[in-house]
DNA sequence: AGCACGCCGACT
DNA sequence: GTCGGCGTGCTC
């Protein structure tokens, strides 16, 4: 059989293998970018045509391609060559990188009795045109896309910094409307979190039904819908959490990455890419203009744009006449203290409550006004804990305690595992646990008696399961059918409620207290969104926001209070650069898992020991790197499997690292137990 | 990742 | 005898 050879990447964690393609193909389907269905051991696997090679390589008997695929849309030369960065730089195999590019399901195939068309609701109204920007906003646009230059656009990256409410969205969808004007398509990454109905409202009301979404609560259907939709150029906007930034749009022509500092843009399993980075990337290959929005930028972020790689805009106010809310620090200590002091609380106030916080949420109530307690943790208590030998029931899968939910559910928050308190203590027989900690359930249960006429909702992980259960509780907040919201992270982000006055945040500490070096970057983070929930309707006053902790003087509290992200930046890129931590320098994790602790351990040694070898031989030539461990990891033992780690660190700019972990990776085939899983965390957001 | 092959234990 | 467990090795 005669014909052409070409290398391919396979759906396997394999390189790219070479496959003959016979001259009886189809000259339209043959061509860089286009999918085949290829021959691999005894199966057939969707292939990726990658280049025409001028030969095959010795000792391997060539096998035909079978077919083209005609449900994968062939990939442009940019969509193709962002891929193989995808997959070299983060050190994944590029057939199953590329397998992210395309849909879950055929097109149109299983047709069913679907809402034809119908990808986004339309909105009700009309859709409004009418653009009602700042001066800043204004300039802000024409900046970065000034009338006309959608014909000759540039690649350049932009950092809108603006505080919540200050108009970033504003800016975001004139600069998108400019590039649709001009028959191009936009790419709007947001967190899955912030991804609300409210959120495709706003755009929907001004792009009417020219918009298509991908996010996770999509049926394969729909999503396969949306995604063809934005592939054939039916929808010129394309809105979507971190896996939207695979859907290959044909006539890019602007990325928006909002909330650019989520740690949800990085996905942690797998191909373990950041959405943030990958786009610009993207849009740097198709030379043209992404914008990262935040309130509170990344460190990595901020220092790009401070240096002058990123190019930096300000927002500076709240774009409407409200005021920054008023935030007051409480110190616990002193409530701890007086209640030892008093022996015992005879008001009935919980230990968690400061008098301030409660009585904050009494004059909120007395106002007709909504308050919201935040604290990132479900349940009752954090573990129980027995009084007489001091054991904690933990799980039996994971090396984590179990936590308390209701009266006697003690659960696993990693892997789900449940049992019942026991009524003694499972090891001494003796003692009878005492919960100790708090979480969300408790304090909703402590509220529901001190506020018996308050209408209380909780929201956590818990509580509201499902997209239908989110947009439940987002319209009973809007319709003033709560007056107390008690939740976790799931009400620091994105969520809006006019009238959300009052908003405390129980224990500030569990956010800073944990042992990473991102801690108090996602501190700061976490403290400046819950405080720009409150009052962001008020007119006549500040909405206020308390925050009890016990570590009064942390920098993230300091920096919050004063609403100054730019002085918490400098302090803290400050405090990293002389420990090279990112953005001074890089970070990658190499992460080992297997059922075995011994086995899985012993691979990760052997893994360190040759990383040591390669840094040892490169000295001098590259950027320095350090190899640090292997240690436990975090978690040192998830459903079952035992984990360990390693980190590599470079001083200063460039990516040695991720070229070391693909040396690594292609090295290590038989040198490690096959039971033992390895993967490359390049950038790793966690390191502890 | 699949899917083979292959070498051991325990079942009608 | 052979059915099936999963260790090991390969895929152009």
């Amino acid at each position: 059989m005669s014909g052409e050879i070409w290398s391919i990447a396979v759906d396997a964690p394999l390189g790219p293998l070479h496959y003959l393609v016979p001259d009886g193909f189809d000259r339209s389907v043959v061509g860089p970018g286009h999918s085949v269905l290829v021959p691999l051991g005894k199966r057939k696997v969707a292939g990726l045509m990658l280049r025409k090679e001028p030969n095959a390589p010795e000792g391997v008997k060539l096998k035909a391609a079978l077919q083209p695929i005609p449900e994968r849309p062939p990939l442009s030369a940019t969509y193709l060559q962002w891929l193989e960065w995808v997959s070299r730089y983060y050190v994944y195999p590029l057939g199953q990188t590329a397998d992210l590019i395309f849909p879950p399901l055929p097109k149109g195939g299983g047709r069913r009795k679907s809402k034809k068309g119908a990808v986004v609701k339309p909105s009700t109204g009309q859709t409004d045109h009418s653009v009602n920007l700042t001066e800043t906003q204004q300039a802000i646009v024409e900046t970065i896309s000034p009338v006309g230059a959608q014909d000759k656009p540039e690649f350049q990256t932009h950092l809108l910094f603006g505080v919540t409410g200050s108009g970033k969205t504003e800016v975001y969808m004139e600069l998108i409307a400019r590039v649709t004007a001009a028959g191009k398509q936009a790419l709007v990454l947001v967190p899955e979190i912030a991804l609300t109905p409210q959120l495709i409202e706003r755009f929907a009301r001004r792009f009417g039904d020219d918009i298509a979404v991908i996010h996770s609560h999509l049926t394969p259907r729909e999503k396969t819908d949306n995604w063809w939709a934005a592939v054939n150029g039916e929808k010129s906007v394309l809105i979507g959490a971190r896996s939207a930034l695979f859907c290959p749009l044909p006539r890019l022509g602007i990325i928006v990455i909002d909330e650019e500092h989520e740690s949800s843009f990085k996905q942690d399993e797998s191909l373990r890419y950041h959405a943030r980075d990958s786009a610009v990337m993207l849009a740097k290959l198709n030379q043209i203009p992404i914008v990262l929005g935040s309130a509170t930028p990344s460190m990595e972020s901020w220092h790009n744009a401070t240096s002058g790689r990123y190019r930096l805009h300000r927002l500076p106010q709240r774009a409407k006449a409200t005021q920054l809310p008023s935030v007051e620090v409480i110190d616990m200590r002193a409530t701890r203290d007086r209640d030892r002091q008093l022996g015992s609380r005879e008001d009935g106030r919980p230990f968690w409550a400061s008098q301030q916080l409660l009585t904050a949420i009494s004059e909120t109530l007395e106002r007709k006004e909504q308050a919201a307690l935040f604290l990132n943790r479900r349940g009752i208590a954090q573990s129980v804990v027995c009084p007489v030998c001091g054991h904690s029931p933990d799980c039996p899968n994971c090396a984590v305690a179990l936590t308390l939910h209701g009266r006697s559910d003690l659960i696993c928050h990693y892997c789900d595992y449940h049992e019942s308190l026991r009524e003694h203590c499972s090891k001494c027989h003796d003692g009878e646990p005492k919960p100790l900690g708090l979480g969300t359930e408790l304090i909703e249960r402590d509220l529901t008696r001190l506020f018996p006429e308050a209408r209380l909702l909780r929201m956590d992980r818990d509580e509201i399961q499902t997209r239908e259960d989110l947009e439940h509780a987002i319209s009973a907040i809007e319709n003033r059918e709560i007056d107390i919201l008690v939740g976790t992270q799931m009400i620091a982000k994105g969520l809006d409620f006019p009238g959300l006055t009052t908003v405390g945040m129980v224990m500030a500490d569990v956010a800073f207290n944990l042992p990473d070096f991102r801690a108090s970057e996602r501190a700061f983070q976490l403290l400046t969104q819950v405080a720009g929930r409150a009052g962001r309707h008020l007119h006549d006053r500040a909405g206020r926001v308390l925050l009890q902790t016990y570590n009064p003087d942390h920098p993230s509290i300091r920096f919050t209070l004063a609403h100054d992200y730019e002085g918490f930046a400098a302090y803290e890129l400050e405090f990293r650069k002389p420990l090279d931590y990112p953005p001074a320098g890089r970070v990658a994790a190499i992460k080992f898992m297997g059922p075995s602790h011994d086995e899985t351990e012993h691979a990760a040694f052997t893994v360190a020991q040759m990383a040591r070898k390669m840094v040892a031989s490169l000295e001098g030539k590259e950027t320095e790197v350090f190899v640090l461990g292997p240690a436990p990891a975090p978690l040192a033992k998830l459903r079952n499997q035992y984990r360990f780690q390693i980190l590599l660190k470079s001083h200063g700019p460039g990516s040695p690292i991720s070229s070391l972990c693909r040396t690594l990776s292609e090295s290590l085939a038989h040198r490690i137990s096959p039971k033992v899983k390895v993967g490359f965390d390049i950038d790793a957001l966690h390191l502890l």
